[in-house]
DNA sequence: GTCTATAGTCAGATAGAC
DNA sequence: GTCTATCTGACTATAGAC
């Protein structure tokens, strides 16, 4: 898969796409640096916007399979029972953020991509994903509605739209943890302590406290 | 400072950027939306990044003088003990989700850029914006360490990373609401509302109790 | 399937008249 | 400060030989 024309321009144009987002990426940069010809792009996709989400299709596809896979697990675990908050942030989580350890075919630098696509402009490309992404979105929320059964609907949406931002955001993987502390990384990337770290703070966010209407220094001060 | 040519070009700019991206919006466009020569970037500007860097300066700098004001104002509140948690929250949050309102003078449109401009790809523009940020950074960090004196600065950092995360996705307005609710958002645009339900959701996971090292389910399943 | 060559478009930037 | 006109270069996409 990664031998062939097809498979090497989708590599290449992974890496070249994270580092300069879309719209500065040109077709000649990829195609120079794969060492194919500058028409194989539009012989192979059809046009750059195609190569765009193929290259989204391919790696989504698996991951989302994944996600879907764990959380059936899950369900057998728990035979009609809800599940518990904890297990299904991980179940959520741990699949998009474990392609951060796959250095090897590509994954992590995927991530970034992934993370980005949240942000980026280009709605035909957001709407392609959105649909992607739809079935699995389903599964989840009303897995996490089981498990949080006392949480008001519109309060359980907000909450479930921070855990996916932050999701999001993590993904991205900008080095945002420089302007916030003066230590780089101490690991390069230990993706379980992390993912550890994120299923503490968004399990305690979604079960948080309601907020009182008519406070402004609510129950968290 | 609408009327000048200079102030026209920078309203203009920063709602076509927030709609279309950086790369993807041409001077071309702008200077015909804003109805002013093409050449007047360069004259007043320079370049187009510089116009861009320029945007980010007239609203980042306002923004952290109100983030600095309203933390010097809970340090009077507190005289020398630590200031809560969800006062700290709010007095970070709220300069800069505020702008949201602020549909009258650009400042909702700004916000979106703002938001983006965390997982933008171009190095150079996020070290400036990097650098307008540095000096809050430092003050709120050294008081969200004082309201958090129990978490070991490891945890610390990854927990800021997660609140300042989250702060710029939310930022970036991405419509994913609908991708985790049928519902579209009910008020057109809530801020306070916001505001009190991300405090109470970051409050919680700022505060949640410490991971355990060896665990998987961890103290939150 | 792969290549060359090129059409057709649009970009950022600048020179120089007013 | 503002304008026109233009330079120079890059882009996507395609036609057509091999």
């Amino acid at each position: 898969m990664t031998a062939d024309t097809k498979g090497l321009i989708l590599d290449t144009a992974e890496v070249l796409f994270a580092e300069g987002g879309f719209a500065s990426t040109s077709l000649r940069t990829i195609t120079a640096r794969a060492g194919v010809n500058l028409a194989s792009v539009n012989y192979h996709f059809g046009s750059k916007e195609a190569l765009i989400r193929s290259l989204f299709e391919r790696r989504i596809t698996p991951m989302n399979r994944k996600r879907l896979s764990l959380l059936d697990g899950l369900r057998g675990q728990h035979e009609g029972a809800a599940i518990p908050l904890g297990a299904l942030i991980d179940a959520f989580m741990r699949p998009a953020l474990g392609l951060a350890r796959d250095t090897q075919q590509g994954g992590a630098v995927f991530l970034r991509l992934l993370g980005r696509s949240y942000t980026e402009p280009s709605t035909t490309l957001q709407e392609a994903i959105r649909v992607m992404h739809e079935p699995v979105i389903e599964q989840f929320k009303s897995a996490f509605a089981e498990a949080l059964p006392q949480l008001p609907s519109e309060e359980f949406y907000w909450r479930m739209h921070f855990m996916v931002g932050l999701l999001a955001y993590m993904m991205s993987g900008t080095d945002m943890m420089r302007l916030v502390a003066s230590c780089r990384r101490s690991d390069p990337m230990d993706t379980d302590a992390m993912i550890r770290r994120l299923r503490v703070f968004l399990s305690a966010g979604m079960r948080a406290p309601l907020p009182e209407i008519d406070s402004q220094a609510g129950p968290s001060g």
